[in-house]
DNA sequence: TTGCCCATCTGGTATATACCAAGAGTCTGG
DNA sequence: CCAGACTCTTGGTATATACCAGATGGGCAA
């Protein structure tokens, strides 16, 4: 089957867009104009761009067309090496916008620390950026026993980080679970894409030395622009 | 835009096939019928069916049906626990079947090991089942200096586990890199779905103990058939 | 200069329809 | 009894068309 005509235009457009002449800032020509020169219909263009957003080469963005999109971002989860830090030492410009912050209950995360479900928690929801595309929308839940006064502190840069520094904690056991999904539609519109959106979710747990519960939280990727690394130096 | 009749759709259909009682075998009644009883097109129908199929709570095999996903594999790509051996554990029936073995040279295998590209490895192809569902096509790269008779074993368990008890081999330096992907043309016909499906690949790079180069291995997943799940002990 | 409105562009959703190709089961002739 | 052909059902691909809703930018009015 792999005459099927939509397969050709994906070929087609494949080339299109890494031929960096082919238009300029990365943004495609309409679906209409795409349809007209490849003579088919906007329904069959459609497929191929659908294809091309699978492959992770292509992302729409609302309703204002279709992009170029640029190399993965390299991510270790296991490591807080600070969002900031890591994107800038690939050559990208990062940004994080905190949405939210405030203290109450959540179920999830006192399930995952073991916890009472009524426990309150210190919650921070934040968005980050790589060179102004929304790549990330994150939920982070803290016992507030471990990190008293966090919510007074500044939240647009490491969070591991603050917590040794500000309180000593060792972020010694570390549960990580991580698997695609479709982007829900809270998420979806924090980063500015149509709900259903194929993500990738890294959900992480955390407890210190003595094994006291400590954070959890939830990060919602744009599948295609992250590409997990990780390197273990013990053997199995 | 939650008003769209074809999110309605979804969640129509998510409530049906959360229901045991709807149907049997796990397979959901055909697109026409199904299209016929929510007074719709089969058009429209399918992007319903298209969600429920990125949220991973259905599937498609080839032309023959859609059919309810069983719950994710838990799966941690750091250890070799050996496949059979965790697909039982979480009381499912594993199968393994070689589709290919032979000794060549891979340049991207040779890269990711930093030897010369013309360098040949013993080279494993296999296709992995869960309940007889195919969910995993792999393809392993052995350096043959470190395991010289491996292609006289069988290959239906733990490579790791043989590199170890045949060759004493410790594998100390692994490096992982893991990312949504569009499943190609050869493993998507391996697996049973069409090009272009959702996946998850994950590459794992060996070394031991003397940073010698082992092993270097592709693992294409059907997106929704797995959940990675690492547990870390040591300190950031 | 500034702020709003509106025309126009974009992708998003939807209907109706047709034919193709592969899977699965049945029927039939050896 | 079995192999092969035939038929029916399935999802897969494709055309043509229409209207909606959000993004954008130009132009006009205060």
């Amino acid at each position: 089957m792999s005459d099927a005509y939509y397969l050709h235009l994906t070929d087609r457009l494949r080339d299109l867009i890494q031929d960096p002449e082919a238009f300029e800032d990365d943004r495609l020509p309409s679906e209409r104009v795409l349809a007209e020169r490849f003579h088919t219909t906007r329904v069959t263009l459609r497929q191929a761009l659908a294809q091309l957003e699978g492959e992770g080469r292509i992302h729409r963005s609302n309703r204002r067309g279709w992009f170029v999109s640029p190399p993965r971002l390299d991510y270790d989860p296991t490591r807080d090496a600070g969002f900031n830090d890591y994107v800038k030492a690939q050559g990208r410009r990062p940004r994080t916008e905190v949405l939210l912050t405030d203290t109450r209950p959540h179920p999830p995360a006192a399930e995952a620390l073991g916890l009472p479900f009524d426990r309150p928690f210190h919650h921070i929801r934040r968005r980050r950026f790589v060179d102004d595309r929304a790549v990330l929308c994150e939920s982070l839940w803290v016992v507030p026993e471990r990190a008293p006064q966090l919510l007074e502190g500044d939240f647009t840069g490491s969070l591991w980080g603050q917590l040794r520094e500000r309180w000593g904690l060792t972020l010694a056991h570390r549960s990580l679970r991580l698997y695609s999904e479709a982007i829900h539609a809270r998420e979806a519109e924090a980063l500015g894409v149509a709900a259903g959106t194929a993500g990738l979710s890294v959900r992480r747990t955390i407890f210190d030395e003595q094994r006291r519960p400590v954070e959890y939280d939830e990060e919602h990727w744009l599948h295609n622009a992250l590409c997990i690394a990780v390197e273990l130096e013990n053997s199995v």
